[in-house]
DNA sequence: GCGACAG
DNA sequence: ATCTTGTCGC
């Protein structure tokens, strides 16, 4: 499968693409969560050189919760077609948490998703956090570890995210360095923030479940074969001493 | 025209 | 994200 990514990179329309995202996050709903959380998806995408093909490595971890145990590990390795784009990275990490996502979905009951990326912080209030949620109608929360747009203010104690006048998101300050939290889908910022506050680790800089699967792809990278590439398929990760 | 710009 | 040398700090 050499030629995997013409007919889909050809397809690609930028402009169709911030469209639909104008769109769909008009079908975003922002709401307190409903039930209690018991688990949390951490997704996280790496990148590796392969036969002079981009292959992205995509894991997703589900962390029991509040105890931050890890239940369920998959990654999925598939070569990337589209490019990345300021405000469109959603449109290429899909490729792998797409198919990620719904062969976990199938056997496990999944409360919450968190995403390496913004949430409703983004230039038209649809990064790839609200799309994957809004995509597998799933509770999610965007965690980013850079801005992408808004500016910064201090209110209430607080520093806040703030851009057209709202509030998008929340800035979580640790001894080792800040992240960009905002709801996605289907969760307020609030809930947001007070999540991923309760799951980050004393010296860690990301939430349990994002730290995880950062991790677990980038050890994985060493496990990238065309063999691996031309066989798609949802993998399970040999959690040994891979944390 | 210039700066900003998730991963 | 990845590439990539030296350098700073614990």
């Amino acid at each position: 499968m050499k030629t995997y990514c013409r007919e889909i990179s050809s397809r690609f329309n930028v402009s169709r693409a911030i469209k639909a995202q104008y769109i769909l996050s008009k079908l975003l709903i922002l709401e307190a969560l409903r039930d209690k959380i018991e688990t949390i998806t951490g997704l996280d995408v790496s990148y590796v050189r392969l036969d002079n093909r981009e292959v992205g490595l995509g894991v997703a971890v589900i962390v029991e919760y509040p105890r931050l145990k890890v239940m369920k590990c998959n990654y999925y390795i598939r070569e990337v077609c589209i490019p990345y784009i300021p405000g469109l990275l959603a449109f290429r990490e899909m490729e792998i948490l797409a198919p990620l996502l719904s062969n976990l979905i199938e056997s496990y009951n999944i409360d919450l998703l968190m995403v390496d990326g913004h949430g409703i912080s983004h230039p038209r209030g649809f990064g790839i956090a609200s799309h994957i949620g809004l995509a597998f109608n799933k509770s999610s929360i965007g965690v980013a570890k850079s801005k992408l747009v808004g500016r910064e203010e201090f209110i209430g104690g607080r520093r806040l995210l703030v851009h057209d006048n709202k509030v998008i998101g929340a800035i979580i300050e640790t001894g080792k360095g800040r992240i960009y939290v905002s709801p996605g889908y289907k969760i307020t910022l609030e809930d947001a923030i007070e999540i991923v506050r309760a799951t980050i680790k004393p010296d860690s800089i990301l939430p349990e479940p994002l730290r995880l699967a950062d991790s677990i792809s980038r050890t994985l990278k060493r496990e990238v074969s065309i063999e691996k590439l031309e066989n798609p398929m949802v993998r399970e990760c040999k959690l040994s001493t891979l944390v």
